[in-house]
DNA sequence: CTACCTGCAAACTCTTTGCAAGCAG
DNA sequence: CTGCTTGCAAAGAGTTTGCAGGTAG
């Protein structure tokens, strides 16, 4: 094992894939922000300690990753992607979003999880039987205007 | 009051819009579909009776309906934008949404609705007041594999 | 050593912008 | 008439693909 596989090593190997620099550094990114990173935002990050690394290979490992369920993708209208780790996959708590539409400000709350999540699981359940769905996980956001954007 | 302006024109008018054929024509196609379109799909609906319309004319069109609240936006990770009629404005009830990641196909549901807007309610106005947003409205969908795609 | 992985350049797709002509009010 | 609206062409932005060289296992 490579000395920069330490962390994530494990998991993607157990996957099928190799351990990479690329990919190690592209998670330890997204481990220690609390941002919601676009692939041009992760590909500067990650240049600074890797110059050598490729805005293509970004947007490759994020693909992968969100097949393997370790990070999650989001759009907030801005036309670009935002990604963020799995809760289970890092020092994440769950928390959903809260948008505003006029400076693209975005707010993580958690105040309502227990009990959205409460009833999400439960729908998740019930839809998922019904509409014969594997549901793997939801997107809940809130859309509005910030109190700078008001005035 | 040309014509064709018989359904939508007042509200438009009253925003300070001009009513011209192409917004009625665009309002009719969102408001006589289940589906949920992409620019191109409103585009080539909306050729058919009008061959004159552009494709720039859609997207300013439904950008300024967005605006306007009488359209939602969505983005359900295919890398194009889909629109609907909002709820107030035509014949469509308060759904959410069920996406298969494989196929992209789209299931409207609204099994749970009242429980989950009485929960997304009480949210929004604890939400508002705590982080000074004024909330306009929300999105919660499920991501899952639907079962064609599961074997 | 072999198959997977990477960076570069170019291609692609969706969306936005500039502008002159057209039309609603 | 006047200023909003439109269609066209072209530009822009984000993302994907082809390919030859590199590297993990």
């Amino acid at each position: 094992m490579r000395k920069y596989c330490e962390r994530w090593g494990h998991k993607l190997r157990h996957h099928g894939y190799k351990c990479t620099a690329t990919r190690e550094i592209i998670l330890e990114i997204l481990n220690s922000t609390d941002d919601h990173l676009s692939p041009e935002d992760i590909y500067m990050v990650a240049h600074k300690n890797y110059p050598n690394i490729g805005l293509t290979t970004v947007y490759r490992t994020l693909d992968m990753l969100v097949k393997l369920g370790m990070v999650q993708k989001f759009d907030f209208g801005d036309g670009r992607s935002r990604y963020e780790l799995s809760e289970d996959q890092g020092h994440k708590k769950h928390h959903h979003h809260l948008i505003c539409i006029k400076c693209g400000k975005i707010l993580d709350y958690s105040e309502f999880i227990e009990e959205e999540l409460g009833l999400l699981k439960k729908i998740e359940e019930k839809l998922g039987e019904k509409y014969k769905f594997k549901i793997n996980d939801h997107i809940m956001q809130f859309n509005g205007v910030c109190d700078q954007c008001t005035s």
